[in-house]
RNA sequence: GCGUGGGUGGCGAAAUUGGUAGACGCGUUAGUCUUAGGAACUAAUAGGGUAACCUGUGGAGGUUCAAGUCCUCUCCCACGCACCA
């Protein structure tokens, strides 16, 4: 029986009510109760809520909500991520100030966050730009800059000519043109303000292997950290040109390669360097054809690291006139090139080719016209056997052979040495060392992770607490001026230097503290910065002493779950583990990884299958629908659409009518009150309670839902008992806060029941009395038979030689062989 | 290009992890009730076929008594790629 409720009158009493009574905070510590924290992404407060922040919040709040149920004490910190480029941009645009736009987004947020009704501990909450928030930002940084973790290193970066100043990835337009000047942005390498991520490369891969995480994302990490390991090897470069016996040449005679293939170093036929490598630019005067490699420079500036990585695109590059190299395990004077697809930030930037075992060597030799020389076989020519997957290619393995010997085919897999000199017949993988050691190499591991590039030339972030001394020495702002406040007295339309330059008021305080002739920096934080260890400072959110004291850490870290975008499963996560692994180093947190678990939630697309863009015009605001259906109906719907973590969903509105009569149909069931029960609905209860908590753990809110579902349709038509009722509420009341809690207390209860005993599942109750068995006949179904549980093989193939529909298929004296699996299944093998 | 995930009815999905494919919900169709319905209730709903049956989980092969699930190859889609957060 569907009963309407008013869902915009109870939300507000009860939302009012929970405030009052304070039952979401957290509240001190309870030591009669286990500790959980939960932690979601916080948000960016770009003005308002939209679907996707209902789905990251909403759905995590019945993980909540059950947790508490469970008799844990649970922290469900949010707050806000408040520094970043939009509010910079709309104060650019629109002539504000950004720290006032920030604080009503804030606001304004704020209410919008409380109408969803979450139990979200707002005594724990923060915000990165509040100064007592951003002090302990700075604290960390001086802290990195004292122990050489923090360091001024270089970076490429986007520069607009056209702006005159640095623009964001996301300011560049697929063709390379600024959005906002269209001119053709180009890379520039500049000094940068840098975090050392790459010392703690090895211990952010190998402590992925304790973590319980999906494997995909430590996967992901580990991709793209990139550690592979080889070798570095020296090759003498030569100058064949006039300069070759001046001695006054600034020729650096030797250029470091890096390779994870050393045994194949016979084959290095050429040498590629990157267009940016300094060894191009400082050879210029032995450069015979400059202007031509010149000129290639210059349009490597122009683009994308993608599109440079490209292997589907035609190779170029321009071969360095009047120098060669030197292999040194061959002796041979080989070319030397430049080229794009070579990148000046991995390993030293240049690297040995070797066509016959690289592909992106190997077009590259082809269109120029270098030799390409096999020296790794699959053949062992003194066994005479093939190695491991020749056997298996389908093409006549001779011929494939002689194509590989003749280096018209790349081989790019271990093998056995030829061509190689003293080496020959020895085996890819063992004699690796024995090159490196011959030509005075050494090995060692590069990663494709580069140093994290920390400061901006912006005004809306945290500033970088540190000042120059009159020679220009970088010194850190000590501990007693902190917060170092970001100055107000700014223009921040960009023209080319960073705003806070332009501050009269930064720098007249850093002449009265520090003395005459002292300068601020200027750049504020990457605001990865800022999420890097928020999650610390909800903890103490209060403590003006410390970030977080290691007392507080120890009862609450690790993190336990943390829901999350898939979108920050490299950088973000990354960038805190890192983070953490750092503070631990000196002793200011607990835990060496700061999240236990991790789960990835889908993407809520917009109608259209994009992502939810306001560009595209296709944001869903779920204001209207918590209106007109509820906040419980707009949570449980985007929880019923699939699996919590999974794929994308395009949101479509057309269901949420269905998950609105499910709860009316709960309001009235109330209606269907009986004295005694039929049996099944006991059954059927206890299942619906241990599926349900069972899928909340693993996320599965769906099926939970579904499993409710069933359960509300068959009493509806059997009736259930007010103890069942009572139950059911309970069991329901994660997923439909406010509607659970009127019923409850129509029920006559005076406690929330929020406060309540999630149901315990008894499992005496949970068996069926009979259950239907498929029956197969050589593997196709052919019908059905009911039998008890605890049915024998030969009890059920009886039965199914009985049933009319089967024995058209099998008579007893053809069957062969039956197969029985216990409960689902039963298969009639007939035939010869 | 590289990395990660995904492809099942008209739609969102489910499938006890190798065991009755399509639970649950939306939508659709027919009927009931109603002054009325964009309400509620009842029934049907993967496709083909009058039916018996046959076909069916992106595509092509394979393993198995049995494949959405495992193996090989392949096509397509989404997200990320370091200054958006």
């Amino acid at each position: 029986m569907h009963k309407k409720f008013d869902n915009a009158e109870i939300e507000k009493k009860w939302q009012a009510k929970w405030q009052e009574s304070g039952i979401h905070d957290v509240g001190l510590r309870d030591n009669s109760k286990e500790k959980e924290y939960v932690l979601v992404e916080w948000p960016y407060p770009s003005g308002n809520l939209h679907i996707g922040h209902w789905y990251a919040f909403a759905v995590p709040d019945i993980y909540v909500r059950y947790k508490r149920m469970m008799g844990k004490q649970v922290l469900y910190p949010i707050g806000f991520d408040a520094f970043g480029l939009p509010a910079e941009n709309a104060a650019i645009k629109r002539n504000l100030d950004p720290k006032a736009w920030t604080n009503d987004n804030i606001a304004y947020m704020k209410t919008q966050l409380a109408s969803m009704g979450n139990a979200f501990s707002w005594d724990k909450t923060c915000n990165s730009t509040d100064p007592e928030y951003y002090k302990w930002t700075q604290m960390m940084f001086t802290k990195f800059f004292d122990n050489g973790i923090a360091y001024r290193g270089k970076g490429v970066v986007n520069w607009c000519p056209g702006c005159n100043t640095v623009i964001a990835n996301e300011q560049v337009l697929v063709d390379g043109t600024c959005e906002r000047s269209g001119d053709v942005i180009e890379k520039r390498e500049m000094p940068q303000w840098m975090l050392r991520i790459t010392k703690y490369a090895d211990r952010l891969i190998d402590d992925l292997d304790a973590l319980n995480w999906p494997e995909h994302i430590k996967e992901a990490q580990r991709q793209w950290i990139g550690r592979s390991k080889g070798a570095l090897i020296d090759f003498k470069l030569n100058a064949t040109g006039a300069n070759e016996n001046d001695e006054n040449s600034t020729i650096d005679r030797t250029i470091s390669v890096f390779t994870t293939r050393p045994d194949t170093l016979y084959g290095a036929t050429y040498l590629v360097l990157a267009p940016e490598h300094a060894l191009v630019v400082q050879n210029e005067a032995n450069i015979a054809n400059w202007s031509e490699v010149a000129s290639y420079i210059a349009l490597t500036k122009q683009k994308a690291e993608q599109d440079r990585l490209d292997n589907t695109k035609e190779k170029t590059g321009v071969r360095l006139g009047g120098i060669t190299a030197t292999n040194p395990a061959s002796g041979e004077e080989i070319p030397v090139y430049i080229s794009d697809y070579v990148l000046a930030s991995y390993g030293t930037g240049a690297i040995m080719a070797v066509p016959a075992h690289d592909e992106r060597d190997n077009a590259f030799a082809k269109k120029f016209g270098i030799e390409i020389r096999n020296v790794i076989s699959p053949f062992d020519f003194e066994t005479k056997q093939h190695i491991n997957w020749m056997t298996n290619v389908g093409e006549d393995s001779q011929k494939v052979l002689a194509e590989i010997h003749a280096g018209t085919r790349i081989y790019e897999y271990k093998g056995k040495l030829t061509n190689s000199g003293e080496f020959n017949g020895l085996d890819s993988e063992e004699v690796k060392e024995a090159i490196v050691k011959k030509v005075g190499g050494r090995m060692t591991s590069t990663y494709r992770l580069r140093d994290w590039s920390v400061g901006r030339q912006r005004y809306w972030g945290v500033p970088i607490p540190i000042v120059y001394d009159p020679e220009g020495k970088a010194h850190t702002v000590p501990k007693k001026h902190l917060p170092w406040l970001l100055p107000e007295d700014v223009d921040f339309k960009p023209t080319g230097i960073a705003p806070l330059a332009k501050s009269e008021a930064l720098k007249k305080r850093t002449e009265e503290i520090f003395g005459q002739g002292w300068t601020p920096e200027v750049e504020t934080m990457d605001t990865f910065v800022d999420s890097s260890w928020y999650f610390l400072r909800y903890l103490d959110n209060h403590n003006p002493n410390s970030l977080s004291t290691l007392e507080t850490q120890k009862d609450w870290m690790p993190i336990d779950i943390y829901f999350g975008g898939a979108e920050h499963t490299t950088m973000h996560l990354l960038y805190s583990r890192f983070w953490q692994k750092a503070l631990l180093d000196l002793e200011l947190v607990s835990e060496s990884e700061p999240y236990k678990r991790r789960i990835n939630r889908g993407l809520i697309l917009g109608p259209d299958g994009n992502k939810m863009s306001k560009s595209k015009g296709n944001v869903i605001d779920p204001d209207d629908h918590v209106k007109t259906v509820g906040a419980d109906v707009v949570k449980m719907y985007l929880a019923f659409m699939g699996p919590y973590e999974g794929s994308n969903y395009p949101f479509d509105l057309g269901g949420i009518a269905g998950v609105r009569r499910f709860l009316e149909r709960v309001y009235g069931l109330n209606e269907h009150i009986v004295e005694v029960e039929p049996k099944e609905i006991t059954t059927l209860l206890h299942k619906t309670i241990a599926k349900v908590g069972k899928d909340i753990e693993t996320f599965k809110f769906n099926t939970a839902i579904s499993a409710m579902m069933i359960l509300v349709n068959k009493a509806e038509k059997t009736g259930l008992t007010e103890t069942s009722y009572d139950a059911f509420i309970r069991v329901i009341a994660p997923f439909a806060p406010h509607l659970s809690e009127e019923i409850w207390s129509n029920l006559g209860h005076k406690e929330s029941v929020h406060m309540t005993k999630f149901p315990e599942a008894d499992y005496n109750l949970l068996t069926d009395e009979t259950i239907t068995i498929g029956v197969q006949v050589n593997g196709k179904l052919r019908g059905t038979v009911n039998a008890s549980p605890t049915a024998t093989e030969q009890e059920i193939t009886n039965l199914a030689l009985t049933n009319k529909d089967i024995i058209r298929y099998a008579i007893p004296q053809s069957i062969r062989k039956v197969i029985y699996v216990p409960g689902r299944i039963l298969n009639l093998i007939i035939g010869k």
